[in-house]
This record gives C-alpha cells, structure tokens and sequence, in this order.
DNA sequence: GACAGGAACGAACGATCGTACTATAAAGTG
DNA sequence: CACTTTATAGTACGATCGTTCGTTCCTGTC
C-alpha cells in the first residue's frame, strides 16, 4: 500500500467514526483535516470534492459491515443458525466496528431519503443490497425446510429491518437498556410465525 | 392573532415543510428567509437563535402530530379499533400534513441521537411521550379483553415503531409501493400473535 | 546527483453561516 | 390624533464553508 493509499486510509477511517457522530452530511473538510493533522488543501487532493468523500465514506461503510456482519455468518450452516447470527451481529455492529454514534448508513437513509443525487442513489443501492441479502438468507432458511414454503420472504426481510430500526432508535436515543433483548424477542416472534410446524407428537 | 405571531407561524410552516426535507440540522436562517420573503434579520427577531427556531419546529411537527394522528383516533371505541386507527394516520400522516420530506422527528432522531442538547432532548421526549400514547392505547386493548392479559405492552410499542420505521425507509427510500400494505400486514400479525384466542366452537 | 511524480502545505478565493446593532416602518392603544 | 410598542429591514461582523492555485517537500529512479 503506497503512502496515498495509506493517507487515504487514515482519512477515511476518521471520517468514518466522525460521520457516525454527525451524519454523512455534516462532515466539513476542515475539521476532518485538523482531526487527521493535515492542511486542508492536502486533505482534499484525496478525495476532489466533497462529496467523493461523502461517498468513500458510504461505500467504506458498507465494506466494513459485509466484513462484520455477514461474512462470519457464512460460516455457519445455511437456515435459521445462520440467519439468526446475521441478527445477532447486524444488532451489535455499532459496537464492533468504530460506530460511536450509529449506523452511518441507516442515518444516511433518513438524510438523504429526499435530496436526489449521488449521495442518495449510493444509499439506496447500499440498502437494497442489504435486504437482497437478507432475503437470499431467508429463502435458504424456506429451502432448508425451516420455514414454511409460501413465507412472504419480502414481508420477512421488511420486518427484519424495522427491528433493527427500531433497536438502534432505542438503544441510542431512548437509552433503553432492553433493547437488544426486544429485537429478539421480535425475531423470534418473527420466525416462529413463519416456521413450519412440528409434527404432532 | 397578533401580527407577530402571524408572521412566525408563516414562518414555522416554511420551516416545517423545509426541515422535512433537508432535516432540522441543516435549516438555514438565510434560506428560510429568502423563501418566506423576509429579511434574516426580521426572520432572526422571532426566535432569537437557530437553535430556538429549531426547537419551535420540533414542537410544531409535535403539535400537528397530535392533532392529525392522534386526536381523530380517540373518536374511536377504545381498543384494537382505536389502536388500528392510530397506526392507519400513523402511516399517513406525511401525506397528510405538509411532509412532502418524510417525518421530521424521525429524522431528527437519527440526526441528533448522539449530539447532546436541547434538540437532542426535545426529540426524546417526544417520542418517550408518544411510546407512552401508544402504550396507553395498547393497554387499553388490554382492558378490553382484546388482547391477551400478559401483553408485554413495551415490547408491543417497540415493535409498533419498528413497523413504521422500516415502512417510512422503504417507500421514501426504495420507493417500494407495497410499504403501506406490508406494514398492515406486520400491524395484524402483531395483533394475531397476542390476541385473545377465540373459544373454540 | 539530477530528475520526476506524487503528496502535503499555505494562502487566498467567494459564498454562506449565525448573530449583533441600529434605524425605520407598521401596528396597537389611549 | 399622538404615543408606545412591536415588527421588519439594513448593514456589518467574524467564522467557517468547499475549492483553487502555486509552492514545497519527500520518495524513488535513472
């Protein structure tokens, strides 16, 4: 990795845990340079513009999360087992990962969800590949015989994401300590719904 | 109505819709002042500091909330018709009120749930007030012997906002037409699932 | 050791930000 | 009408914004 590379790197990763404090929207080069120890001039020959930054960072973000969220899950075996870790590691994700004020992403969603262009279009695709994902999971979790055949897997993924939702509004904002024990239950409840039933004993 | 509190509701229904598309962080004095055909400095007088305006906008969108989700809904038969009634302006109200950006306190809280401040407090508080509205209604559905005894009335509401969370995402964001619909769907499984069973004929 | 290329800097740009102060116009009141 | 209060405008401020430009520095190659 040369030194561009490298800086860019640095940047990146402060921008990253900066965005999260703040939102996507509000990075200002300034600060990110005086953050990072550089001039500003410097900082932004990286990048361009601003909004190339913006972007990096979006796009740094969505590595970061199939890295921590879905790739350890593959390890285990296809079906619920898998799913269900998916859950647990996409609900502890801002933990894991330098996340100190949330999902940059999910906070991104609501910046952007009116503001056409680039930004938004990159957020867009993040989460729509997201909830392809999420949905090739489930229909594995159908095939593996787990759930029922005719589960409505957009209405499953659909809800899946409202929980996560839900659970980062109330972890981070309402300071609810249940939180994560909630988004659980909720799974639960969502799977049990969708399972196929056991044989009568 | 006096002139001056004429003016500022012209002003905070600028404000409102603007914020509902830019978000409440990133209004701007300047702007709001061009769009509502004012001078900053006359627009300033009526509120003293950015961050006032922006509280008053936080109010506002509580205020119309209210009057638009909830108060048509308490002509309603207590329980689930009252509760169903609720989720239904719930889901709307960005049509129905001036919200051509989506809902202005869910933005704000993914905007503001790690920027300590008095905008940070007012879009908790309104939304701990509305979890208890909700939770209140869903006691009652309680009451009514609707739903089952042992409810679990927070997990209900939780998973209540998750609902509207993901469906607000989808159709602003992924421009998913079948939101609305999917949402219900999640609403009557939510039902279902904690529903008094019905005797057995 | 000359040279080239990329990396970082420093200074400055025009624009916009929120805010303060002063003056003028309008509205409200007797 | 006169008088007081209030509402609005105008101007200017310091700060910060993203961006541009030209220069310097460092690194590696011939």
């Amino acid at each position: 990795m040369g030194k561009g590379e490298q800086t860019r790197q640095a940047i990146l990763d402060e921008a990253f845990s900066m965005a999260s404090c703040i939102g996507v929207g509000s990075l200002s080069i300034g600060v990110l340079a005086e953050r990072t120890h550089m001039s500003k001039s410097g900082l932004f020959a990286h990048f361009g513009s601003k909004e190339e930054l913006q972007l990096a960072v979006l796009r740094e973000s969505q590595q970061r999360f199939a890295e921590t969220v879905i790739r350890p899950a593959l390890r285990q075996a296809r079906g619920l087992v898998r799913l269900r870790t998916i859950v647990v590691n996409w609900l502890d994700w801002t933990n894991t990962c330098n996340l100190p004020g949330g999902c940059v992403i999910n906070a991104a969603a609501a910046e952007f969800d009116d503001q056409p262009g680039p930004l938004r279009d990159e957020v867009r695709n993040a989460l729509q590949a997201l909830r392809r994902t999420l949905g090739e999971t489930v229909a594995k979790a159908v095939a593996t015989g787990e759930l029922r055949a005719d589960t409505d897997i957009e209405q499953f993924v659909f809800e899946l994401s409202g929980i996560y939702q839900v659970t980062q509004q109330s972890r981070r904002l309402l300071n609810d300590p249940d939180a994560d024990r909630r988004a659980l239950v909720a799974f639960d409840r969502l799977v049990r719904d969708y399972a196929v039933l056991p044989d009568k004993e």
